[in-house]
DNA sequence: GAGTGTTATGGAAGCGCTTCCACGCGATGT
DNA sequence: ACATCGCGTGGAAGCGCTTCCATAACACTC
């Protein structure tokens, strides 16, 4: 719309010099009083807004790269955890981070179109998110990296985990702690994370186990889903929920209904959000500040290098018992209930059962690093 | 370093035109393969970075703004409640959120000096943090706008919340839940809005109640305070931490040395962080969303009109009692204790004291909003 | 009243890149 | 053999701004 004017139409229109605009626009000295009126309202009137670009590249200013995070980054607050050595690995690199929350597709559209059409980033990361071919080739013709977390695509660098093995593992540790009909919560299948671990848990739980598949994964939506499953099946002794929150709102839930967590109904979450200890939910913990980690060094390696080659990592998960499963007989865990948990309560790894290694023998902790490009 | 060569040095070294390198930067169109690679090697070679600020003149591409957050993002949790609600305000107005997480001093002066030298930003948030006269000058001059976030400052526009008043209140609140020696956890003085909680909570439980100042403010923080408390003076029934994490390792260290809570010791936080209402915290909530929206709201006003004028505005706050305060004689409030609370427990707002009215009578709940410039 | 500052202002030269246009040169058609 | 075409390429014109340099205007001084 008013875009388009210029210093040279700001100019005209005050009857000065563009070097008068200039110097008004930067406040630099030596203006009269008046000539910076005159120009302060052309500006108003022609709806000046000084062109970014040009400025820096007249001023010879600097040239930082940026990254564009777009991830669902407020309706999972799992990217909180990973956004922080996101951020501190890109500072490190002297890099902007421009975080795009995405809370739909048409947002991710958007966003990659104008990143295409600008040129606006260096690189991209995604969170949790897909990208069509086309696109991929698209940046790839641009010179513009991708790297994605928690996503796995053909042609794209991810750190991930393996999300159906952990879902598998939490099945078992519900079993082997006595729960004998157990129930799954899962989020939409539009996200790949949830499908595998929907998967998982089935495989160990049988395909028939009493399942709902929440919109989203909040605690509303894990109230609202525990309701249903209990009046379906008001024998479930054991649910497994594919995220902490839908956890939470599950545990609420049961306990206004008047069951006992975990002795009634035992609960499994998958995250390790940030209190999760301290709300003493057990669940499965994702390596979130590792994935932040790897995606900062793959996006900054890319950035310094375009054609250096970035490998796909997957990070090994952990189960962490706490006082919303029953103690297995026998092995070193806990029972706390209290709403604040005992020392030593905190993230407790226990290994998978014996007999069940989970689908994939456990991955090296280690992160493998990515290998500079030939010279 | 490296930095200066140009498509023209790329483009001497393969001994192409510049238009060729350029067709090769960009993946555009007709290049014979053989050229492709000399000029690949050519930019290798010379340690070519292609200045983003020329490309996107050239191309005639966007020109949307950005702000800079300066926020402790990562150390204050408080400040992902902020951001959500800032980063939405300001992509619906089409502007670009850089967030940088600010840590100490001197992360701030190097990001705001960058800012200035490189006009990077249109704008800047600055959350609970300073800026000196000098800086406010120079942005200023710059026509960069600046808004603040809980930190008052003279001529800078700020949203924050009456400190004094929502800890004096939570003080009144102890006292009259039965606690008769009180206790303050406060954090590092630097940030203003922790010293004005510390005003207000002594001039109601006066001014030698036993206290300590933390270095940070962070569970282990308040776990290691509340010893020190406990140890010095082992009579105190009631504390008031400054913020909610600090509450969450008092309160572990409460339990683990076997008081109760709040029977023994009732404690109160400052925040609302999510969370602390399955936690049962009693704490005074700040409206942290509306922190976000106001800052947003504000920044994206001053950066459309460079000379709007913004006021600055004062939120309220409310108590919210839940199980770590005892309940007040015949009132309605709750004494749940279990780790997931009760129905209706969320978010329970009392009134403060009807004898001793917070400082400030309760400011009104609506925010004002920002006066447009004359025309 | 000519000389010397001083101050506000305009002109023009780039900043490093993209892209339009024109050019040369083999391959094709007749 | 001569025109025609298309492809790969180079030259040059900006993109919108900052800033150096020159200039005009106006005090002042001696």
């Amino acid at each position: 719309m008013s875009d388009g004017s210029t210093i040279y139409d700001v100019a005209r229109r005050a009857g000065v010099g563009i070097a008068t605009v200039s110097r008004v626009l930067n406040g630099s000295a030596k203006v009269a009083e008046a000539t910076r009126r005159k120009v302060e309202s052309a500006c108003r009137e022609v709806g000046f807004r000084p062109n970014r670009a040009a400025r820096r590249l007249a001023a010879g200013g600097g040239n930082r790269p940026r990254v564009a995070a777009l991830m669902p980054f407020f309706s999972a607050n799992f990217y909180y955890a990973v956004a922080r050595p996101l951020a501190q690995g890109l500072a490190a690199a002297d890099i902007d981070l421009v975080l795009c929350n995405v809370a739909n597709r048409e947002d991710k559209q958007r966003i990659l179109d104008r990143i295409c059409a600008e040129r606006s980033a260096e690189g991209v990361v995604l969170g949790s998110m897909g990208i069509g071919e086309e696109r991929q080739r698209q940046l790839k013709t641009l010179g513009i990296p991708v790297v994605a977390i928690e996503m796995e695509l053909p042609g794209l660098p991810c750190v991930h985990v393996d999300n159906a093995a952990g879902a598998a593992w939490a099945a078992r540790y519900l079993l082997e702690g006595g729960s004998t009909r157990l129930a799954l919560i899962t989020g939409p299948p539009a996200a790949q994370a949830f499908r595998l671990r929907e998967d998982g848990f089935l495989t160990v739980a049988g395909a028939a186990a009493p399942l709902v598949r929440a919109e989203s994964v909040t605690r509303e939506a894990g109230t609202a889903a525990i309701g249903q499953l209990l009046d379906a099946w008001p024998g479930i002794d054991g649910v497994f929920c594919v995220n902490d929150l839908l956890a939470i709102g599950v545990i609420e839930e049961l306990r206004r209904r008047g069951r006992q967590v975990p002795e009634d109904v035992a609960v499994m979450g998958f995250d390790d959000l940030p209190l999760m200890d301290v709300l003493g939910i057990s669940t499965i913990r994702q390596p979130m500040s590792a994935f932040g980690d790897w995606a900062a060094r793959a996006i900054v390696t890319r950035i310094a290098d375009r054609d250096a080659v970035v490998a796909s990592e997957s990070l090994s998960l952990s189960l962490v018992a706490r006082a919303t499963t029953r103690p297995l007989a026998g092995r070193p865990t806990t029972s706390e209930k209290q709403p604040i948990h005992q020392p030593g309560q905190v993230g407790v790894d226990l290994k998978p059962a014996d007999g069940a290694p989970p689908s994939r023998p456990r991955p090296s902790p280690s992160r493998r690093s990515r290998k500079p490009a030939n010279a």
